[in-house]
DNA sequence: TACCAAGTTGTAATGATTACAAACAAACTA
DNA sequence: TAGTTTGTTTGTAATCATTACAACTTGGTA
């Protein structure tokens, strides 16, 4: 429950953190600060785009979502889903999907001498959807 | 051979797009516009940043450079090296470096039903050279 | 009730990139 | 050769997501 993930991460609860939060999480289209933006206005018109870019920081610092960038793309888009997993974006239509994928380097901790932390990666190409 | 390079894709040769292209194949720093701006200024002292946007946008079209970007980083880095490959990033120092990796889903053509055009992937982490 | 810390808001700044129009240059043509 | 076209370069202005910052609000606590 939103609430409680909230206080798991000693983030003060609140309505705007728990309405970005829960919208995040539920749609699942990787929304833009502006997407979020635009429908925390349609249950809280006086919220500020300030608030949704200081909620977004604090749930990314907090690991509650993560953050994901695509080359081309000037915006940066949240993720409600914080296990490991990769993306396909869609040329055409630009829909996110999530791609589930067991990779080899996915476990690795080191390669060529560096030490890992972070693993990016994702696929652009045509949709299911649009190949139709 | 540089001119060459620019002749096999119809781009025709000029002083600009030659020292440009030379910069970002020889320096394996992945530079960005601007690394690439402060160092023709040195042998073109009246270059434009505009010419400079321009060049690396032909140059990536025609697949003779590729850019990256990384989560966090604001700017696009270009690419001398065209072949398939992914890049570490460190965290402390900012270098980036060539990572070869045969990857069981670099030649995959679909996933999920998806037709895939292009991978994209890359680590972040502690490089060798910080971890000393 | 008064105070304090944290959260929220609005506005201004930042900074990489793009848009656009004028200047320039090399390549064609009459 | 002079004039024309086409593509390249240049400088300036606009764009736009994100950040900085200061004022305002709120909820808990003494
Ligand atoms: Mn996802
Ligand atoms: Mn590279
Ligand atoms: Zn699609
Ligand atoms: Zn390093």
């Amino acid at each position: 429950m939103i609430t409680n993930k909230l206080k798991k991460v000693s983030l003060k609860s609140t309505f705007q953190r728990e309405n970005i939060l829960e919208y995040i999480i539920s749609r699942k289209e990787h929304p833009t600060a502006d997407m979020i933006y635009q429908y925390m206005l349609t249950i809280s018109p006086c919220i500020s785009k300030t608030t949704v870019y200081n909620t977004v920081k604090s749930l990314n610092k907090t690991n509650l979502i993560k953050s994901i960038k695509f080359l081309g793309k000037d915006e940066i888009r949240y993720d409600g889903t914080v296990d490991a997993h990769h993306h396909f974006l869609c040329e055409k239509c630009g829909r996110i999907y999530d791609i589930e994928i067991q990779c080899q380097h996915f476990k690795k901790e080191n390669i060529d001498g560096h030490k890992i932390n972070n693993v990016y990666a994702y696929f652009t190409g045509i949709c299911k959807e649009c190949k139709k």
